[in-house]
DNA sequence: ATGAAAGCGCTAACAG
DNA sequence: CTGTTAGCGCTTTCAT
């Protein structure tokens, strides 16, 4: 950090007012006379100055900066999360303190008594679950925080989510009825990802619901996971799958063809969560789309909101999930 | 930003010592009595204290917060980067304070004087050229840079990349030691990507001394316009060609796939820039592979030195690029 | 509409 | 080794 070269005294010398007045000008008080505000404002422009972010953040215990927290860069489910986050965020001048929380020595409590320590005004989270050490430090200081892409009914914070258990239901209803009767389930974490475990939780349901045996594979986190899970797939004879991201569905995709399997024939295939993966692999990948950007987008909208202190109608929306139907399912 | 409970001021007094002490054992200062640090910490501990690092960024001028500029999330691309700059940055403690600059009403310049005004302690730059008026911002403050990504001989700022040109010719030689002469240069935007012009001049000059003829297909951002650019490429012939990007890549080799042109035989393809994408298409794509990961990672190492006027052996670090040759090309 | 003055919570000489 | 004393640059009552 540099020396500073002008301040706000600078200004209230140059232009034979008080440091007050300044401060009203810079922030937009109307209690100014015209004739003042246009001579500071002259001043300003002259000199070239620019408030001092930290200094309004210690005087007026506002930073203008929300955490985010995500589990890591690498997924592309996140950077789209991500891109609708930032955008608002620009929109109403924020910006965002971005921590990541995958294959860290850094415990989630940690990571967020860190961005508190910052004071940032509020809080993203699209991890994983949340500690509740974490969670009590969050509730402790009065930070609002929206959690993005997890369903959540707690009243201390906001979320923004799908129907994750809709969502496997939908996938579930494809493959039954084109047929498929040893349908799997290719988790991620299922106690890291609350997602996942509101997936199973409706896979348990339909599989008891139609007599059929269940095939949970868990664990399987990325393209080479995906590829290798396909062997053992293959021999308990599932015919339908569903797998909670893109990466590891293209790595069963691959794994399949690469067998000779015949794509959707004898394997129908569902990704849960889609990304442009989803339309690169060849045949396309069917999907439930889940709209990441304007989950993003609304979660730091309610954030916003909250960190205004207005009213907030809705702590827990839930959007509408979207059902693309490619080339991995018969489509009949 | 809530009211701080607790103070280093109701420290000092709980444990009867003055907020100097306290600050010198918050900071690790040697001089304290083992005795007193001891009495000091267990207060700290009683009281839940956290410093406010506001506070202290005012009062040291340092904010332990760096400015992260990248041109957009959806871009596999950045996310590798990004992992390498935050794993560095957690273990030396420094936070992220992330700017998106694609499609934005925001001008660099704007995205930089906040980040200034926020009081990074320093900044990644791993976007598209930098205007004149964000460079002298940067300069004028005294604010250390390293760019990402992009091979710059500035002596104001650190740069970490590869070297574009060579990983041009590389790709090039291969091509046409396949025999391939109608040889095709997809870009993103010339002249937004200092990288891109730097293989714009590789290109030209392998072009005209091997005399052929030039195909530069300028504008190719994203896998639909790959996949769209197919077609003006296959009315020109082309039997070799190399995209900067995977997800053009990807949208290429698709198409001409769809069109039931024949790869590598018909046309051999490698990709610039290498993500996951390039290992799920078939068949596998082969690239000049840029260590990403590393870069960002060596760039944050280097931006730390800088920031703590340690000296910079070499303020313009050339990473080794890595050719992958799999199925988009003959492997003669 | 404007100014004076008191902090925000912490660091950093300087003294001892 | 420890305390005292100024600030860091800005916001915010409270007067006027």
């Amino acid at each position: 950090m540099q020396k500073q070269e002008v301040t706000i005294y600078d200004v209230a010398r140059e232009a034979k007012v008080s440091m007050a007045t300044v401060s009203r000008v810079v922030n937009g008080n109307n209690n100014v006379r015209k004739e003042t505000r246009d001579r500071v404002l002259a001043v300003i422009d002259r000199l070239h100055y620019q408030p001092n972010a930290v200094a309004q953040g210690l005087a007026s215990k506002k930073t203008t900066t929300v955490g985010l927290i995500v589990p890591g860069f690498t997924n592309l489910h996140f950077a789209e999360l991500s891109q609708g986050i930032d955008d608002i965020a620009t929109m109403y001048k924020y910006n965002i303190l971005l921590s990541s929380v995958e294959n860290k020595l850094l415990e989630d409590d940690q990571v967020i008594q860190n961005l508190l320590n910052k004071q940032v005004d509020g809080v993203i989270y699209m991890s994983n679950q949340m500690s509740e050490k974490a969670r009590n430090a969050l509730i402790r200081t009065n930070t609002p925080v929206v959690l993005a892409g997890t369903m959540d009914s707690n009243p201390d914070f906001g979320s923004v989510a799908i129907d994750y258990e809709e969502a496997e239901r939908t996938a579930l209803n494809i493959l039954y009825q084109d047929g498929k009767r040893n349908l799997a389930l290719v988790l991620n974490d299922e106690r890291a990802y609350v997602n996942d475990a509101h997936r199973v939780k409706a896979y348990k349901e339909f599989i008891a619901e139609h007599n059929l045996n269940s095939h949970i594979y868990p664990q399987v986190k990325s393209y080479e996971d995906g590829y290798k899970v396909f062997e053992q797939m293959h021999e308990d004879k599932i015919d339908g799958a569903i797998a909670t991201r893109d990466m590891t569905a293209a790595g069963i995709l691959n794994a399949a063809q690469d067998a000779g399997v015949k794509i959707p024939e004898e394997l129908e295939l569902i990704s849960a969560a889609s990304t442009m993966v989803a339309e690169i692999v060849r045949p396309k990948m069917t999907t439930i789309r889940q709209p990441l950007y304007d989950i993003g987008a609304v979660a730091m909208r309610m954030l916003t909101k909250m960190m205004n202190n207005e009213e907030v109608d809705d702590l827990h929306i839930t959007l509408p999930l979207e059902v693309i139907e490619a080339n991995t399912t018969l489509n009949k």
